[in-house]
DNA sequence: GCCGTTTTCGGCCCGACTGTTTTCAGTCG
């Protein structure tokens, strides 16, 4: 049986793609294949047996041909029709997708006439100046695309969301210092909180003749290095940080159609188009229409417009082409948690490993943000780059709490461990230790190179540790830096469904992992979650609010997550009493 | 390429901006 996962297939799929756009294909077929990488890496399925069944012609959006195409990479690990189209170009070709103004058309005429397939050999095309006379291209052409090549080299295409967050409320303060605006908002995925963010839209609204002077307001804001393009209506720029930062300016009654189509997703706004058509709608960023006499259909906000679409409010981080609209239709969406639900927070270190504060620091910290209870897991023994604990310390700290719990009125330390998981999945405690704790987070910090049939056995032998209370960071991702381990996540979940074991959502921005995709899928099996913030010092408590974001976008509500809980159930769940 | 209780053929979301043009193609979101 070859072994090829759902993620290669769908990057499989989603070079084909490509590699069909540059050829000048059917731009709608090219598009089938771009939506079958995204079902693909959505599947939630085994697609081994999906494909095996023939199953896997029966979902949306795969019909016959991807369905045998899918099911010869699945069986062989290997398709002619793919091997055929890549021998068509070099494969650094791709780089060239990344520079911006630079699509499939403009490559192959670059490609066909100048012979350019890489980024080294676009740069030193544009310093011999022998993109001017090229057909469709220019002097100007050539300065951006010069540009964008030491953009590229300068800056990595996408930001962490605090960064991302910290540009989006400044520039939006600075923005709303000038005259006229009525609404203004974030938009994008930074309102839908994915997890990395790729640029910052920001939205107002403002009669007519104050516009020009809002736009100059935003291009020549402090933080802006370059300005991109600066139109009546719309102007991009980009920020000394790097980031792409987009403002649009619509009417004030467009503005909730200007807030919903730029809040996006893309595949959730074509959804939505598709929607208002069978409905003789026409949708846009401007209004409602009627097809039949271009007629608005007045809306004061976006429940309004999903009102008249024959569905119940969408909340952002859910418009992810998800099954979101489906629920929509069916007035079946979940009441989603909100960072005022969370009573405490686990998986937090202190000064006995590498954190930064005291356990009575941690402790305040945690009593300011209003929260019933704090659950401290340091790193365990073998975590000895961070001073990992030895039962002697664990003795100590135990105490510590046990003084600390005496003097609060009405809050409460629950005393855990972040427990390494070893090579052969057992924890690095004996099980007396582990089970005099309150709590036991499992998290693997070593050996990342495992197989993935290796390390999915390993984790789910942490699982089935009785002591076992939380999975940590199930895949030890570091975002926008290092893959996480190959792991069946699929099969992990399902463990922790049948053992009752709960997996965490690791709320640092760095990590959020538990990924939102996965998160929904966990709920669906009835796994618990905590929405931990691995802090390191007080200030990371306030993680949680990404480690919030996350769970909304995983569907979660209020009822799935154990910290959203009064303390009387949490120590009931724990099993403490 | 996919899809279909009006359809097995003819649709497939839609508009702004740029840089090239001299009325528009390509890119982007």
């Amino acid at each position: 049986m070859a072994l090829i996962n759902k993620k290669e297939v769908a990057s499989i799929l989603e070079e084909i793609g490509t590699l069909l756009e540059l050829k000048g294909e059917n731009p709608f077929k090219t598009r089938a294949y771009f939506n079958a990488a995204r079902t693909i890496s959505g599947l939630t399925g085994d697609l081994q047996q999906l494909v095996e069944s023939g199953e896997i012609g029966k979902v949306k959006g795969i019909g016959k041909a991807l369905a045998e195409k899918i099911t010869t990479l699945v069986t062989t690990g290997e398709l002619a029709y793919y091997e055929e189209l890549k021998a068509e170009f070099p494969p650094t070709i791709f780089e060239l997708m990344n520079i911006p103004g630079l699509g499939p058309k403009k490559i192959k005429k670059l490609y066909e006439t100048l012979g350019i397939s890489s980024l080294i050999e676009l740069e030193y095309a544009c310093n011999e100046n022998r993109l001017v006379d090229l057909e469709g291209f220019g002097a100007k052409s050539q300065e951006n695309i010069l540009q964008g090549i030491e953009a590229r080299k300068k800056y990595s295409e996408k930001f962490h969301l605090p960064v991302a967050e910290h540009a989006a409320t400044t520039m939006i303060e600075h923005i709303r210092k000038a005259k006229g605006i009525k609404r203004s908002d974030i938009a994008g995925s930074l309102r839908r909180k994915k997890e990395i963010i790729g640029d910052i839209d920001i939205l107002v609204s403002a009669a007519q003749n104050d516009t020009p002077a809002i736009m100059k307001k935003f291009v020549s804001a402090p933080e802006v290095e370059r300005v991109i393009a600066g139109g009546k209506t719309k102007s991009s720029v980009i920020l000394k940080s790097g980031i792409n930062v987009d403002l649009r300016v619509v009417a004030d009654k467009e503005f909730p159609f200007a807030l919903h189509y730029f809040t996006g997703s893309k595949e959730h706004n074509v959804r939505m188009r598709t929607i208002a058509k069978d409905h003789n709608l026409k949708l846009n960023e401007y209004g409602l229409f009627h097809e039949s006499n271009n007629k608005p259909v007045a809306c004061k906000d976006e429940k309004d417009i999903l009102k008249k679409l024959g569905l119940v409010y969408i909340e952002p981080e859910l418009r992810e082409d998800f099954g979101e609209i489906e629920a929509a239709e069916k007035n079946n969406l979940p009441g989603l948690i909100e960072e005022k639900d969370l009573r405490g927070t686990f998986h937090c270190h202190t000064t006995y490993s590498d954190g930064a504060n005291t356990l009575k620091e941690m402790a305040d910290a945690a009593m300011q943000r209003k929260w019933q209870y704090l659950g401290i897991a340091d790193h365990s023994k073998s975590a000895q780059y961070a001073r990992g604990l030895s039962k002697a310390d664990l003795k100590k700290q135990r105490k510590e709490i046990n003084s600390l719990n005496e003097q609060f009125d009405s809050f409460q330390i629950f005393h855990g461990i972040e427990s390494d998981i070893l090579a052969d999945g057992s924890l690095d405690y004996d099980d007396k230790t582990l089970g005099e704790l309150d709590f036991v987070v499992a998290s693997v910090h070593s050996r990342f190179k495992m197989s993935e049939a290796e390390m999915t056995r390993r984790i789910i032998n942490a699982i089935k540790n009785k002591n076992t209370t939380i999975l940590g960071h199930p895949t030890g991702r570091l975002l926008l830096s290092r893959d996480g381990y190959q792991v069946d996540l699929v099969k992990i979940i399902e463990a922790a469904a049948d053992y009752g074991k709960a997996i965490e959502i690791n709320s640092h921005p760095y990590r959020l992992d538990l990924d939102w995709r996965m998160v929904k899928f966990a709920k669906e099996k009835g796994v618990k979650i905590f929405i931990n913030p691995d802090a390191h010092n007080t200030e990371g408590l306030d993680d949680v609010r990404f480690g919030v974001g996350i769970a909304r976008k995983g569907w979660l509500e209020k009822e799935d997550v154990i910290n959203a809980m009064e303390v009387d159930r949490v120590i009931k769940y724990l099993g403490l009493l």
